[in-house]
DNA sequence: CGGCCATTTGACGGGAATCAACCGCGGTGG
DNA sequence: CCACCGCGGTTGATTCCCGTCAAATGGCCG
């Protein structure tokens, strides 16, 4: 429910006038887990990390968001995880106070969060099912599947992929260590299901992939 | 945000109006995955599994809902999970057609909806954080004291834990099998942490398992 | 060229899956 | 009343996947 929802020109143009564009370099911080939340951000390009620091040592990534999607959630007025730009990204920065100012005025601007909401917990799900595939091999043919469905960084034509994370980020995101992101992509380029051109760039045979997957 | 909203008493009169009461006895299915979906549900007392049936014949469990959670997502007008109480259940069922004409005309109770999502979302996080803990005598200490949560299944006082759900259940639930779900209730056990009275009503040390957990 | 960092590769050990068998309990029917 | 069965839970033996530790390689920038 709610798939088709799209704000009108009004509706648009003051949720423009309560946002500021910024921009992060990539592996810049946009904001800390802990920290008081004042900000929700929405993608214009590039692609940022939530991670969350674990009392364990482990740093656990709960999702990667694509242009477009928004993020910034907070929990009892503190943003429970860090945000960080991946690679060179912009941002629209709306700040909460005046966000619930606008709702009040506009109240059909918050099924776009109600949207956001749901779209974000079919992404949880998604994740959670690839993080417990028993196969540490089929994980990662999934997470490249996944990859592989953001028009910005993979190429119909060529079939390039373009990883905006690095191996730690897979390794995180996926649940296993870093050395196996290497040893799974060497499997997989051996059975020939992929091709790394260089360490971020990556053909890919979706057809195959999705065989063994 | 949105953590503080409640219905006022006409919002919720009106809801109660399209609810139907219903009841389900244990392991009764309450939809299956794939099915054309109608119905909303919130618990009114009992507890359901939400689980999906993967092609390679494993089960994934989503979720485990409790009192006054609500359930019965759909994508593109389909369940895309099953429902299955795990002991005798009542549930309140509200048709999605009536809900989305009750919005129009109570827009307020939209921010329910959206306050569930985000709820929702916070329980999917914790529960991968739980499903991708490396140890899994971790995983089901974490497991434990998240069900001691329910107060309709812990007993402050004595301490016992009442098992809604089985072995096979929880296996699915953390991704890992059954026959480790029997050694490492064992193993807890040998600690000291807990004790089986019987193989669903287990007494818990809460600040025992905290300190391994 | 040299240093740093990300990535890759190798060797080894441990933890959990798998494949079995066994146990305990409630239900059923002779 | 008890033997039989079925099912959920437990325990044991073996295998193997992946984490860990260690070292080598490669790319990038000063």
């Amino acid at each position: 429910m709610f798939r088709d929802f799209t704000l009108n020109d009004k509706e648009r143009e003051a949720l423009n006038a309560i946002s500021t564009k910024i921009h992060k370099p990539a592996k810049r911080r946009i904001y800390t887990q802990g920290e008081a939340g004042r900000y929700v951000y929405r993608i214009r390009s590039g692609a940022v990390r939530l991670e969350h620091h674990l009392h364990d040592g482990r740093n656990h990534i709960f999702a990667f968001i694509w242009p477009d999607d928004m993020f910034g959630t907070i929990e009892d007025g503190v943003y429970p995880a860090s945000a960080i730009a991946l690679v060179d990204t912009y941002l629209f920065q709306i700040p909460y106070a005046a966000l619930l100012n606008l709702i009040e005025v506009y109240p059909r601007i918050q099924t776009l969060f109600l949207q956001q909401a749901l779209n974000y917990t079919k992404a949880a799900q998604r994740h959670l099912l690839l993080a417990t595939y028993p196969l540490v091999l089929k994980r990662l043919a999934g997470f490249l599947l996944e990859c592989s469905k953001q028009a910005d960084f993979y190429d119909q034509h060529s079939n390039i992929l373009t990883l905006a994370m690095d191996r730690k980020d897979i390794a995180d995101y996926l649940g296993f260590a870093v050395e196996t992101t290497s040893r799974m992509l060497k499997e997989l380029e051996d059975m020939r299901l992929i091709k790394r051109l260089s360490s971020q760039r990556i053909v890919l045979d979706r057809r195959k992939i999705m065989e063994i997957f």
